[in-house]
RNA sequence: GCUCGGUUAGCUCAGUGGUAGAGCGCUUGCUUCACACGCAAGAUGUCACUGGUUCAAAUCCAGUAUCGAGCACCA
C-alpha cells in the first residue's frame, strides 16, 4: 500500500491556496525510496542510460555548485526513465584526503589540545573513520531532500574495502609497468599540511610584494659590489651562486669571478644562464636550489650545491645565523632585509606585484621543495587527447575540448605521493633488515634495493612482522581517476551492474575539475578497462553571486541551499536555478531567481485547484478524436502541447537546459493559463452545456496530465503529487516510472481541422489583446459594461463571441454591418475584424483622432519596410521563397489594417 | 605573453542571416467566483566600437576597446 494514500481524501478546494511543498516534498521521496523507483536492474531488457555521481567530499556540506549540477543529473535520470531506458545512477563519497584530515586535526587540537603525532596514526585514523561515520551522511541527506534519484543501494566510498583493493592494485600495475617511480624532486610543500601538493593544487594568487635590491661584493675586487634584486631575502643562506644572462654585457667580465654572501659568510661563484632576464630586477638572479623550481634547474645544469634551509613548516632551519634560526619565514624575511640593511648591503625596497602559489586547502603560500616523492606518468595520454579532440568524448559546451587540450601538451608527471595519514597508504613494503627505521626508508632509492627486498602490490606480504610499509598516503584524485568503473565492479570480477552499465552515459561537472578529474578518468579507462568511461561530459555553470564574486564562505555569499529549499521547494529551487542557468558562461545567482520557481510551482497548483473546484472526476481518458468538433481554444492548447513534446525532445538532445525550463514556463503560464484557461472558463459555468462541460475538462485533463509528465524531471515532487492528486494516475502507479508516451494527444486528427482551429483561437486572443488595450486607452479597464460592436469580422465571430468578450472584460460583442459609429467612438482593427466601442462615443474626440494618427503612423512604416524589401530585385530572387512569401503576407496584412484604420479616421472628422 | 569566453532593456540573461525577446524591476489600473507567489495594459534598446562579406548582419569574417577565466612567467 502507497504511502501517499493519505493525500487522496482531502478534496483539492479544501487546500491552502498557496502551495505548500515541504511535506509534499518529503513524503513523495520517502514514497519512492520505499517503492524503490531509484534502484538499477542489471538484469533488465531496456537500453541502459547510466551516471556516476562526482563523488562530494564525505565530510562536505551541500553548496549551490551541488544543487545546480545534481539537479541537472536527476533531470536527466528522470528524462531517461521516461524514454524507456534502464538508468542506473551510481552515487557515493569521496574521502577527500588533505580537507577531511584537516578537519579532524583542527577538532583535535581544540578539544584535546593535541596534534595527530601526539596520538599517533592508529588513534588518529579512528577519529577520522568516527568522523567520518558522524558528518559523512550530512551531504548525502541533502541531496536527498533536493530530490535526486541516485541508486542509493549501491552508494559507494572512495574508501571502502574493495574500492581500495583497486587503487591498490592500479599503484602495482603502474609501478611495474614503469609508469609509476619514486625520486627526489623539486615539488609543492604546503608547510601547513605538512605535505607535497600536485600542480594542480595549487592556486596562484596576485601579491603586493616588495622587490629588495642587495648588494654582494666581488671576491677579486674589494669595493666592487654586483647589484642583486630578489623578492625572498629570507632564503639567502641557501644561495650557492649568482646567475646573469650569458648575453648581457654588463656582467660578462664577471661570469667565473666569485662573491661573498653576506651570511653565513661563503664564497659563491657567478655563473651565465639563459633563464636570467636582463630586463628584470638589475640583471642579476641569486641562486637558491633548494627553495626555488627555476634555481632548482639552473642548479642542475651548473652542478650547484643545494642547501636546504628550512625546516617542513617552512621556519628557518640554519644554526649558523642564530638570528634567524627558528624563525617563521615570514619573519625571516623581514629580519633578513634588515640585517642587509645594517651591514650595508641594502640599496633599495621597492612595491613589486607578483604571483604566489597557494595551497588550496590550507590558503597558505606553498613553498618549492626538493623531497622524495612518488611520481606517474600519466598512461594512455595519446588516445585521451585524441578521444577528446575527435570527439569520441563529446565536451559540451565543445569549447572545454580545448582547454583539456592544452593541459594534455604541456603534461608534467603527477606527484601522487601525499605526507598524510588519512587516504590509501602507498601499497609498497620495503624489508625491514635493509630499512631499519622508517625515517630512513623516506630518504631511500628505490636502485638501492634489490627485488627481493621490495614488495609492491595490493596484497600485503605474507610475513609482515619482516617489512615495513611505506609511509605515504596517495592523491586522493589518485582513486577519484577509477570511480567510474570501481564503483561497478569488485576487483578481477565481472560484475552484472558493469555488462550493464559501463561505459556510461554522461557524464555531469564542473568545468574546473577537468585537470583533476576528468581527463585522468579517461586515461584510467584506456589504461584499465580498454575504453572510455561515458560517452558526454556535461561541464555546468560556475555560480557566482549577484556581483560576480565566486561564492565562499569568507565573503558569506553562499546561501545555504537548505534553507532556501525550506523557504521556496525543492522543485522551486531546481526550477529557478535551470531555468535561467546559461549554457556556456557564469550563472550570478539572485535568490529571485528560486522565488520565480517557487510561484511557477503555485501557478501550476492553482490551476489544477481551479480544476477540481470544478469537477473531481478525473477525465484523462479523453480522446480528442473521438470528437468530431473541439472548440478552436481546445484545438490549439492541444497542439501546443503536442509542439511542446517535440521541442522538449530536441532541447533534450542538445542538453540546453534552460531553453527546456523556458518552454515548460511559457506554455503552462502563458498559453495554457493566460490564454486557454481564461477562454474555456465559460464552459465550466453553471450554465454550460453538459456536452461542452465534459470537452472542456477532458481537454484539460490529457493536457495537464501529459504537461505534468513533461514537467516532471524539473518538478518531480509536485508533478508526482498532482498527477495522483488529479486522479491522472492508476492505483499504484508512480509518475516517475511512466513512460513519455510516444502519441501526440491529437493523434488521428484531421491536421486542417486543427490549423483553422488554431488559426481562430489565434485571432481572438490578438483581438481580446487590441481591445483591452482600447479600454485601458479610455481608463475603462475595470468596466464590464462595455460592449463592442463589430462593423465587419470572419463569419465564425458571432460563434466566439462570447468567449471573446469573456476575454476582454466586455458585456457583449455584436455584430452590425450597417453600423455608422458616432463621432469620436474608438475603434480597433483586430484580426476579427473592425471593431467599437460606443460607451465611449463623445467623451473625447481628440483623444481618439490622437490615438488614430499614432497607430497609422506606425503601420505606415511597417508597410514601408515591408515594401522597399519586396522592391528589392535582389531580395526577391535570392531570398529563400518561403521568406519572400512570408514578406508578402506581412505586407497584404499591413495594408489591410491600414486602410480600414485610415477609414475610421476619416469617419472621425467627416 | 598564449588560449578561451563575454559585451543585447534599469538588473539577470535568451536569441545565431530575414519584423529585437523573457523574467525581474518600473508606470497605470484591478479585493474579475484558481492563483497578489496573482490579473490586465504600458514605457524602456545606436544589440560595445570600426571596417568587411551579403539583396539583407545582433547573428558570419577581421580588427579595436573593455570585462572575465585558464595556462605560462613571475628574481
Amino acid at each position: 500500500m502507497r504511502l501517499v494514500l493519505r493525500h487522496l481524501p482531502r478534496a483539492m478546494s479544501e487546500l491552502p491556496k498557496a502551495y505548500e511543498p515541504n511535506e509534499v516534498e518529503k513524503s513523495w521521496y520517502q514514497a519512492w525510496l520505499d517503492a524503490k523507483c531509484f534502484e538499477a536492474d542489471p538484469s533488465s531488457e531496456k537500453p541502459p542510460y547510466s551516471m556516476v555521481i562526482p563523488p562530494p567530499n564525505v565530510t562536505g556540506i551541500l553548496h549551490l555548485g551541488h544543487v545546480l549540477n545534481n539537479s541537472i543529473q536527476d533531470i536527466l535520470a528522470r528524462r531517461a526513465r521516461q524514454k524507456g531506458h534502464e538508468v542506473l545512477w551510481l552515487p557515493g563519497t569521496d574521502h577527500a584526503g588533505i580537507a577531511t584530515q584537516t578537519k579532524v586535526e583542527k577538532q583535535l587540537r581544540e578539544e584535546e589540545g593535541k596534534t595527530r603525532r601526539d596520538i599517533g596514526r592508529e588513534a588518529f585514523l579512528e577519529k577520522v573513520w568516527q568522523w567520518k561515520e558522524k558528518h559523512g551522511g550530512i551531504i548525502i541527506k541533502q541531496l536527498k531532500r533536493l530530490g535526486c534519484s541516485c541508486d542509493w543501494s549501491r552508494e559507494r566510498f572512495t574508501m571502502d574495502a574493495d574500492y581500495s583493493k583497486w587503487v591498490a592494485q592500479v599503484f602495482a600495475d603502474l609501478f611495474k609497468e614503469g609508469l609509476i617511480y619514486r625520486g627526489k624532486r623539486m615539488v609543492n610543500w604546503c608547510p601547513v599540511s605538512l605535505t607535497a601538493l600536485s600542480d594542480e593544487e595549487v592556486i596562484p594568487k596576485k601579491q603586493n610584494s616588495k622587490l629588495y635590491y642587495m648588494k654582494y661584493e666581488l671576491v677579486d675586487e674589494p669595493g666592487q659590489f654586483l647589484e642583486i634584486a630578489t623578492t625572498r631575502p629570507e632564503t639567502l643562506m641557501g644561495d650557492v651562486a649568482v646567475a646573469v644572462n650569458p648575453k648581457d654585457e654588463r656582467y660578462g667580465k664577471y661570469v667565473g669571478q666569485k662573491v661573498k654572501r653576506p651570511f653565513p659568510p661563503a664564497e659563491i661563484p657567478i655563473v651565465a644562464d639563459e633563464h636570467v632576464d636582463p630586463e628584470f630586477g638589475t640583471g642579476a638572479l641569486k641562486i637558491t636550489p633548494a627553495h626555488d623550481k627555476a634555481d632548482f634547474e639552473i642548479g642542475v645544469r651548473h652542478d650547484l650545491e643545494i642547501i636546504d634551509v628550512f625546516h617542513p613548516d617552512a621556519t628557518v632551519n640554519c644554526p649558523d645565523v642564530p638570528e634567524l634560526d627558528g624563525q617563521d619565514r615570514f619573519v625571516a624575511r623581514k629580519k633578513a632585509a634588515a640585517m642587509l640593511e645594517e651591514m650595508g648591503l641594502m640599496l633599495k625596497i621597492e612595491e613589486h606585484e607578483n604571483n604566489v602559489g597557494f595551497s588550496e586547502r590550507a590558503d597558505v603560500p606553498i613553498e618549492p621543495r626538493i623531497s622524495m616523492q612518488w611520481f606517474l606518468k600519466y598512461p594512455a595520454t595519446e588516445e585521451t587527447a585524441k578521444a577528446v579532440a575527435q570527439e569520441e568524448i563529446s565536451y559540451r559546451p565543445a569549447r572545454w575540448a580545448k582547454t583539456h587540450a592544452n593541459w594534455m601538451d604541456g603534461i608534467q608527471d603527477w606527484c601522487v605521493s601525499r605526507q598524510l595519514w588519512w587516504g590509501h597508504r602507498i601499497p609498497v613494503w620495503y624489508r625491514k633488515e635493509k630499512v631499519s627505521a622508517l625515517q630512513e626508508a623516506e630518504s631511500l632509492t628505490l636502485d638501492n634495493l634489490s627485488a627481493g627486498d621490495l614488495h609492491v602490490s595490493a596484497e600485503p606480504p605474507m610475513d609482515p612482522e619482516n617489512w615495513i610499509q611505506d609511509n605515504d598516503v596517495l592523491d586522493t584524485w589518485f582513486s577519484s581517476w577509477l570511480w567510474p568503473f570501481a564503483t561497478m565492479q569488485h576487483l578481477g570480477e565481472d560484475s552484472e551492474l558493469v555488462k550493464k552499465f559501463y561505459p556510461t552515459t554522461d557524464l555531469v561537472t564542473g568545468p574546473d575539475i577537468i585537470f583533476f578529474w576528468v581527463a585522468r578518468m579517461i586515461m584510467a579507462g584506456f589504461r584499465f578497462k580498454g575504453e572510455l568511461p561515458f560517452k558526454n561530459v556535461f561541464f555546468t555553470s560556475i555560480i557566482r553571486d549577484i556581483k560576480g564574486r565566486k561564492m565562499s564562505k569568507s565573503l558569506g555569499n553562499s546561501p545555504d541551499p537548505i534553507d532556501l529549499m525550506d523557504k521556496y521547494g525543492a522543485d522551486g529551487l531546481r526550477f529557478g536555478l535551470m531555468r535561467t542557468a546559461p549554457v556556456g558562461a557564469d550563472l550570478r545567482f539572485d535568490e529571485a531567481l528560486v522565488e520565480e520557481g517557487r510561484n511557477f510551482a503555485n501557478k501550476i497548483y492553482n490551476a489544477c485547484r481551479f480544476r477540481r473546484m470544478v469537477g473531481s472526476d478525473s477525465k484523462s481518458d479523453f480522446k480528442p478524436a473521438d470528437h468530431p468538433s473541439l472548440r478552436p481554444y481546445h484545438y490549439d492548447i492541444l497542439a501546443k502541447c503536442d509542439a511542446l513534446a517535440v521541442n522538449q525532445e530536441a532541447a533534450y538532445q542538445e542538453y540546453r537546459f534552460n531553453e527546456i525550463g523556458s518552454q515548460l514556463y511559457e506554455f503552462l503560464w502563458s498559453e495554457f493559463c493566460d490564454k486557454f484557461l481564461e477562454a474555456v472558463k465559460g464552459d465550466l459555468r453553471e450554465e454550460a452545456s453538459e456536452a461542452q462541460r465534459e470537452i472542456t475538462l477532458g481537454v484539460f485533463d490529457v493536457v495537464m496530465a501529459r504537461y505534468l509528465q513533461l514537467l516532471h524531471p524539473y518538478m518531480p515532487h509536485l508533478t508526482e503529487e498532482l498527477s495522483v492528486r488529479m486522479g491522472y494516475l492508476a492505483e499504484g502507479q508512480f509518475l516517475m516510472q511512466q513512460e513519455l508516451p510516444e502519441q501526440a494527444l491529437l493523434v488521428g486528427v484531421n491536421s486542417d481541422i486543427i490549423t483553422t482551429g488554431q488559426e481562430q483561437a489565434d485571432a481572438v486572443y490578438e483581438a481580446a489583446g487590441r481591445l483591452r488595450n482600447l479600454k485601458a486607452e479610455y481608463r475603462l479597464a475595470a468596466r464590464k459594461d462595455v460592449t463592442f460592436i463589430a462593423k465587419s469580422g470572419p463569419d465564425w465571430l458571432e460563434a466566439e463571441a462570447e468567449t471573446l468578450s469573456l476575454l476582454v472584460g466586455a458585456e457583449a460583442i455584436t455584430r452590425d454591418e450597417a453600423y455608422a459609429p458616432e463621432q469620436g467612438t474608438p475603434g480597433a482593427v483586430t484580426s476579427v475584424g473592425e471593431l467599437f466601442m460606443p460607451l465611449a462615443g463623445l467623451i473625447d474626440m481628440e483623444a481618439e483622432k490622437a490615438r488614430l494618427d499614432k497607430e497609422i503612423d506606425k503601420i505606415q512604416k511597417e508597410v514601408g519596410k515591408c515594401q522597399n524589401k519586396l522592391g528589392n530585385e535582389k531580395f526577391v530572387a535570392n531570398a529563400k521563397p518561403e521568406v519572400v512569401a512570408v514578406e508578402r503576407e506581412r505586407l497584404a496584412e499591413w495594408e489591410g489594417n491600414l486602410s480600414q484604420l485610415q477609414q475610421m479616421r476619416a469617419n472621425l472628422t467627416s
